[in-house]
RNA sequence: GCCGGGGUGGCGGAAUUGGCAGACGCAGCGGACUCAAAAUCCGCCGAGGUUCACCCCUCGUGAGGGUUCGAGUCCCUCCCCCGGCACCA
């Protein structure tokens, strides 16, 4: 590799300098930042002294919570993903603290899970074992990216201190009814052998972990009642800052639907009804059948003798159907007559009762009514089956008949062939229809959510164990609250999966005295979904030296919400709407001071390699252990940064790093020429520098300040290579041979530091030591910026002739209009121009432009 | 199909939100230093034309139209790439 080669020869040159102590170049050792030496001393130095640890229960007036979505430890080693995401974010916690902010930082572990578990039983280990070992390996890297985590304020989710709370959280969401167990139809993964809830099921119908097929299995599982607060969720978003497309995705996934609920009476048995859901009750006069689904609790008892037979067989040949089969678009809709009929709740006519499996027993209803003609879905149906349509909504400027229509006709329109509906615009339909139905206790106004319960049992033993016993007198028994925690047994001979959860063959487990009446019960084997762990976590930070009570409400008061959460948008529906919900949930219990856990959320992008998104299927994952060998954690972290902008992603170059190499060495030289002696504490004096260049260091110092606030890490590094660039001029390249004030270069290099120091916190800290600092730089003030200096007394205009750039002039920035004009005319350039035609106009912008408009 | 985000030099990417397109970096080219190389420092670096050269001119931000004194930026139509949702009645 490249790299490495370049690298080795600076290696051995700076061991050949140092064994001969050559001295005959201008060149010398101390030319390179020693990152080899200096890094790992920092972080010593860092973890012995605690310069990072926060103090919790005084969090000051300007407390700012940086939360960066915590890691599953699925393997021992740091990935180029964790740098991505930790570097940056641990830049922009820097330069809060440093600005004067109380930082928390923290940082933890998702630590229970099905990778771990996988992992264990390929090797044949215990999950716990390579958790923890990997745990601890991560951990100890973490260090190595310079991050300041205060480790004493950590959270390990498989362990029993932690999961003692989830277990706890599933309590309280019992007391409320919020967690409820159901019969019904779940997403069953045929090789991980577990349920898994929606948002863990891929687009493809894969799942999310191991890629396999995913099934629907009828079981009996615990739910948490998310849809409970689908209004309240949807609501929250107009209160946080967040990024429009996450927003979107959850309102998306909420899917709120308004429209009807409307019964139809059956035929046969007038007292019972079939309810229907529907967005568009302006249509119901259009309705020619209606369907249900195949799981519809109603069909088995209306099925006809004849049809039997015929439904019989379709249901069967839908149960084996795949989730996505039957939800695939392309699919063809199909269905089957029952044999028997409803009465329209209007014009009281025989309407038929088909079953189709394009209707989903788990949305609305679960079943629908049928209007071929302003429904696309029905439309095709009735083509297919010649079923009958009726036009009941006309578009604004024509008749529609259907005999001519291709398609239905889906948008508003006026009411017609509706009895004495007819001439009614459709919006104000849907209102009187709902009310009419209300009046005869036929329906009435219904509200739907795409969104389902959140199933959380999981046939699989790596997990936090539901607190619930079984008792055949008392029924279900929740754990009380004083066991907790019901602990995951270590004795377990057979993690594999098989359908049922491993922890259901471990007797001394299961069986357990009835906490109620004492009698022989048993344990729910199953255990809890890992996002129920992390729906909490970031309220548990805050109180994880706690061993008694699960939040401390006094620091939740102080440290809520989360000031900026950094993360994956592949959790936009997932832990990013659990962790809101369950959010909500501790509010409305006293515990969160907040409705709304984060103020604002980052996405981070996706890092490309070569033009690609860098996957391990890809080959084009870059190991970062490579280069932070070869140019140091520091060099790593902000190249990083610079590659792209955070929220898009940028495309990682193996020599593209070099340019940061060289922009920390140029920096370096600064500081080991001009850095001897005391740190002179004086800030740059305006007359000790070019104009130019004083004004060059508070636009830096102003632009990086505002770009790290937006997490433009780029541009904010764009800026301090240009300050860089523009000392270079002023000192001469030849820094040895510089003719310039020493002192004066000493502190503009002192505050170019500072300004540097939460991109790279180990150079900056060893620089800030040899320009003289004795403490840690990170307990130095972030530089302010003089608004004064930024000021120019003159300023260069550009002068267009008709929109093109034709000359400038220097004119003093508080000209007025006039004179720029009058200057701007009396340009040579310009003259010329201006005898070709006359002047309209001429459209001044102070200090940016002067255009002539010439015809 | 619907919802987001994009398309700018050889490459990664900037552009103060309508005001000098290409900051900064990589690669490349030239120079200084060196016996030499590396490193370092200085300079050049969108395309075309014109010119000994300095200058200057024309074109140029996926395509086409529009608004405007002025458009990478706003509006309309279309193409392509990435991500998400997708029979939700």
């Amino acid at each position: 590799m490249r790299v490495n080669n370049s690298r080795k020869k600076t290696d051995i040159e700076f061991f050949t300098h140092t064994l001969t102590g050559t001295k005959d170049t201008k060149m010398s050792t101390e030319d390179r930042y020693p990152f080899s030496e200096v890094e790992p001393k920092w972080q010593q130095t860092w973890r012995d002294t605690g310069v990072h640890k926060v103090d919790l229960d005084a969090p000051g007036d300007d407390k700012m919570y940086v939360l960066v979505m915590f890691s599953y430890p699925s393997s021992s080693k740091l990935h180029i993903g964790h740098w991505w995401n930790y570097g940056p974010t641990d830049t922009f916690a820097r330069f809060k603290r440093m600005q004067g902010c109380n930082v928390f930082e923290p940082m933890g572990f998702d630590s229970f899970g099905l990778p771990a578990e996988n992992y264990a039983i390929k090797v044949g280990t215990h999950p716990r074992e390579v958790t923890e070992s990997s745990i601890a390996s991560i951990q100890e890297q973490l260090y190595a990216i310079g991050a300041m985590y205060d480790w004493d304020h950590s959270v390990i989710t498989s362990r029993p201190e932690y999961y003692k709370w989830t277990q706890w959280l599933f309590l309280q969401l019992y007391k409320k009814g919020l967690a409820y167990q159901k019969d019904g139809m779940v997403n069953w993964c045929t090789s991980c052998q577990t349920v898994l809830a929606n948002e863990q099921v891929q687009q493809d119908g894969s799942c999310e972990r191991c890629g396999n097929i995913v099934i629907q299995k009828k079981m009996k599982q615990w739910y948490f009642r998310i849809t409970d607060y689908a209004d309240k969720l949807l609501e929250g978003l107009n209160d946080i800052d967040w990024p429009e497309s996450t927003i979107k995705r959850q309102q998306n996934w909420i899917g709120r639907s308004e429209g009807a609920n409307i019964r139809f009476a059956l035929d046969a048995m007038p007292e019972e009804y079939i309810e229907v859901f529907t967005t568009r009750p302006d249509t119901v006069f259009g309705v020619t059948w209606i369907v249900l689904a195949p799981e519809h609790p109603l069909v088995s008892s209306l099925t006809t003798a004849e049809q039997k037979e015929a439904v019989n067989g379709y249901i069967e040949q839908a149960m084996r159907a795949t989730d996505v089969e039957r939800t695939s678009t392309t699919r063809e809709k199909t269905g089957v007559f029952t044999g028997a009929y409803v009465r329209h709740p209007f014009t009281d006519k025989k309407i038929p009762i088909w079953i189709g499996d394009y209707v989903l027993g788990s949305y609305g209803t679960g079943a629908v009514m049928a209007v071929p003609a302003h429904d696309q879905r029905d439309f095709e149906f009735a083509e297919k089956y010649s079923l009958p349509m009726e036009v009941v909504i006309r578009p604004p400027h024509e008749m529609l008949e259907p005999e001519e229509m291709r398609e239905a006709y889906t948008e508003p329109g006026m009411m017609v062939n509706s009895s004495n509906f007819n001439g009614l615009q459709s919006e104000v339909a849907k209102k009187v229809i709902c009310e009419k139905l209300e009046d005869r206790n036929q329906g009435g106004l219904a509200v739907t959510y795409r969104m389902r319960d959140w199933s959380i049992s999981r046939q699989r033993y790596w997990g936090a164990p539901i607190p619930v016993i079984y008792c055949d007198k008392c029924g279900v028994v929740p754990v009380p609250e004083k066991d907790l925690p019901v602990q995951l047994p270590d004795n377990v001979k057979e993690f594999r999966p098989k359908g049922t959860s491993p922890l259901g063959a471990v007797d001394e487990y299961m069986n357990v005295t009835c906490p109620e009446c004492g009698g022989p019960a048993r344990r729910d084997p199953d255990t809890m979904d890992t996002y129920v762990c992390s729906s909490f976590y970031h309220l548990r930070y805050l109180s994880s030296d706690k061993t008694g009570e699960a939040f401390d409400i006094e620091r939740l008061k102080n440290w809520m919400p989360i000031d900026v959460y950094v993360g994956g948008a592949d959790h936009s529906t997932g832990h990013l709407i659990y962790f809101r919900f369950i959010t909500r949930f501790l509010h409305e219990l006293g515990i969160s001071p907040v409705e709304e856990p984060a103020k604002k959320l980052i996405h981070q992008g996706v890092i490309k390699h070569g033009g690609i998104k860098m996957s391990k299927s890809k080959g084009n994952v870059v190991n970062p252990d490579d280069f932070v060998a070869n140019y140091g954690s520091d060099v790593f972290r902000m190249y990083l940064m610079f590659m792209g902008d955070y929220r898009e992603g940028g495309d990682w170059s193996d020599e593209g790093i070099t340019g940061i190499d060289r922009f920390i060495n140029r920096i370096w030289r600064l500081v080991t020429h001009f850095g001897d002696g005391a740190l002179d504490t004086g800030i740059p004096q305006k007359a000790d520098y070019p104009k130019e260049l004083y004004r060059t260091l508070h636009h830096t110092i102003k632009s990086v300040g505002e770009d790290l606030n937006n997490f433009a890490f780029n541009t904010a590094i764009s800026r301090m290579m240009e300050l860089v660039n523009e000392i270079y001029h002023w000192v001469g390249g030849d820094v040895q041979d510089s003719k310039v004030d020493q002192e004066a270069a000493k502190r503009l290099i002192q505050t170019l530091v500072t300004v540097l120091a939460p991109f790279a916190p180990h150079f900056s800290e060893e620089a800030w030591q040899r320009l003289g600092g004795k403490e840690s730089i990170f307990t130095v003030k972030w530089p302010e910026f003089e608004e004064e200096a930024l000021l120019q007394k003159t300023v260069t205009l550009i002068v267009q002739v008709n929109g093109k750039v034709r000359d400038r002039i220097e004119a003093p920035s508080d000209t007025d209009n006039e004179t720029l004009k009058t200057m701007a005319m009396a340009s040579d350039k310009v003259q010329s121009y201006l005898s070709e035609g006359t002047l309209r106009k001429a459209i001044v912008v102070p200090g940016k432009l002067v255009n002539l408009v010439i015809t």
